[in-house]
RNA sequence: UGGGGAAUAGUUUAACGGUAGAACGACGGGUUCUGGCCCCGUUAGUCCAGGUUCGAAUCCUGGUUCCCCAGCCA
């Protein structure tokens, strides 16, 4: 079976794959191109991981392949910092575009000798009006705009003009060219839109060869065209600009006829994901910066330790369909939740540490015992973990007056230390202002290993660290970034940034085996969580984020205790 | 009385004239050396009004609501 067959019998089925599948199999495309086109001033988010899926995804599944293409058509907003980083970003979610890396730059002298085309027939002309007179005639939502004075000039008085543009004879807002559509269409974008304009301004990959650029809408379709993209996958903001797209095309000697199809934007609650105030957010401070992993930026969730496949994973459970949507970020967590729990590897880490001494183990000996890796992976084996007479309980396992249903420890109480012991506290050792320092415990002997040769139970399982064998280390906290779930629109959103959305933790006790954990691999703090190593990581300091943590069910009891209060 | 797009459980999404199904969430239970994982169960939906049809989420008519568009941004 081809891979486009075997697409067609068990691929995904949004309207897209049916729109490409139908075209395969009428012959209206013998093969399927699609491409990523962002623009490189700014980073890539969530939302353009969902892009990526579906361009990548399209193009490999049937047996075609996808572009990556930067949009770079204003010199005044881009800069090749992000022409790197985006590079990475796509690289990292699991994408490769092979030889295929275009910039729409690449093709700007074509674009001009087009624009040059479309003069000669009458279809573009050269406007001397300025902005806001271009503005000012555009007419409105319900009512016509006025055709330009310049509208009907000579072809070789707008080729002349045209040419002297490129060649730097006019100031920026001097003169635009326009397509010459139609100022009365209810689509604007069809009421004469500016396809070049002049820009002085140094570009960061073809320099100050050129002071003239084309619009989003003159090198879009065009570089489509040009590379040979069947597909061209946009959201549906640029729905409106179809009739643009196709009209040009058709008015132009492209090699292709490529097509525009949209699909509805990604939106997350609890974030938000404009690029404007994702800058804001930057430039303000209010968080530490384009990688921070508060951050929807696909830099963000890596640092934070999500795997390139659970964002893949998600971008394949949201869909893709044409209606608005907020998808709950309970989803991309679970995403996280059910990967990670496969493949991290159980590591013990106490966060809050309790000291707690245990009187009737020998003082100075040590025991390695054995620790399970992964249960859900038996190949990922065991490791040893150091035991001794101090260890450190995390303070929430420590209760003096627990309620009911409360299983952890308390005085006169036994439960068990994961893979070590049965523990029983019989006492608890303050500071003077009543606060609990210190648990004094008895084990038994007979219990090593973490299970009673006469049979009895214990309801709750611990986690632990040896005192003398702890790693010392940093560990961030992260909850959502806004406290609702949908973030006003407009400049207030700030006010509902949340002030909890990083709790930073020192101090924190780890067990040895996480000294060596590398960057990038996200690891479960047993109980907990899980993890991963952020670069801030320094020899014998490690700095641990919190990708996403267990789901706990002893928290929901306790807000629900709360609540009852 | 501008143009374009969309409406199915709380959230996403399937069903292409023939039993409205899934995932996430929430809730309850079982299991457990992670209050995790896993397993079982409960909850809950076709925007409205007509029409066509043996049969409508799906087709038709008329409404309603929401989103996008008036950059020389993309």
């Amino acid at each position: 079976m081809s891979e486009a067959e075997h697409a067609a019998e068990e691929g995904a089925k949004d309207f897209i794959r049916e729109v490409v599948r139908e075209d395969l199999a009428s012959g209206e495309t013998s093969t399927v191109v699609t491409r990523f086109p962002p623009e490189p001033n700014g980073y890539l988010h969530i939302g353009h991981a969902k892009s990526m899926c579906l361009n990548f995804g399209v193009g490999e599944e049937f047996g075609g392949r996808c572009h990556l293409r930067f949009d770079d058509t204003n010199p005044a907003k881009e800069e090749h910092e992000y022409i790197e980083a985006i590079q990475r970003d796509v690289r990292w979610l699991g994408f490769d575009w092979g030889e295929h890396l275009y910039f729409a730059s690449d093709h700007f002298e074509t674009l001009f000798a087009w624009a040059e085309h479309l003069i000669e027939n009458g279809h573009a002309f050269v406007d001397d009006q300025t902005a806001e007179e271009i503005r000012n005639t555009r007419g409105t939502l319900t009512e016509p705009g006025q055709n330009s004075p310049y509208r009907d000039r000579s072809v070789e008085e707008n080729l002349d003009l045209f040419r002297r543009m490129r060649a730097g004879e006019f100031s920026e807002g001097d003169r635009v060219l326009r397509a010459r559509v139609d100022m009365s269409s209810g689509n604007i974008n069809m009421r004469d839109p500016v396809i070049y304009r002049i820009l002085h301004a140094e570009h960061p990959r073809t320099g100050n060869t050129w002071c003239i650029y084309p619009t989003y809408d003159f090198a879009h379709g065009q570089s489509d065209a040009i590379e040979g993209v069947t597909h061209s996958l946009c959201t549906l903001e640029f729905a409106d600009h179809r009739p643009l797209y196709d009209w040009l095309i058709a008015n132009l000697p492209t090699p292709m006829v490529p097509r525009q199809f949209e699909f509805s934007r990604l939106n997350l609650t609890h974030t938000v994901l404009s690029k404007r105030r994702l800058i804001q957010l930057v430039e303000e401070g209010h968080v530490k910066g384009w990688d921070d992993p508060r951050m929807p930026t696909i830099g963000g969730l890596r640092r934070r330790g999500f795997p390139p496949e659970a964002l893949r994973d998600f971008a394949k459970r949201v869909g893709i369909t044409k209606s608005d949507n907020v998808i709950e970020v309970a989803l991309l967590e679970h995403c996280a939740r059910e990967l990670l729990n496969k493949r991290a590897l159980r590591r013990m880490a106490v966060l809050k540490p309790l000291k707690v001494v245990i009187e009737n183990y020998p003082e100075g000996e040590v025991e390695y015992l054995d620790a399970v890796n992964n249960p859900e992976d038996e190949g990922a084996g065991k490791r040893q973990v150091p035991f001794s007479r101090e260890i450190y309980l995390e303070q929430g396992d420590f209760m003096e007056d627990p309620p009911r249903k409360f299983f952890r420890l308390a005085p006169g109480r036994e439960v068990r230390l994961r893979y070590a012991y049965f523990i029983t506290c019989t006492d608890v050792i303050k500071d003077d202002a009543g606060n609990v320092v210190e648990l004094r415990c008895t084990y038994d002997p007979a219990t090593r290993g973490g299970d009673a040769p006469d049979g009895r139970k214990v309801k709750g399982t611990l986690h632990w660290v040896s005192t003398e064998h702890a790693v010392d280390g940093e560990v961030r906290l992260y909850n959502h970034l806004f406290t609702e779930p949908e973030p006003t629109m407009g400049d207030e959103f700030l006010a509902g940034l949340n002030p909890e959305s990083l709790e930073v933790l020192n101090g924190c006790k780890f067990e040895p085996a996480l000294a060596e954990v590398n960057e990038g691999d996200a690891v479960q703090f047993e109980r907990q969580g899980y993890f991963g190593c952020d670069p801030d990581s320094g020899s014998g300091h490690p700095v641990f984020n919190r990708v996403v943590g267990l789901r706990d069910s002893w928290a929901k009891i306790q807000a629900k205790g709360q609540a009852n209060k």
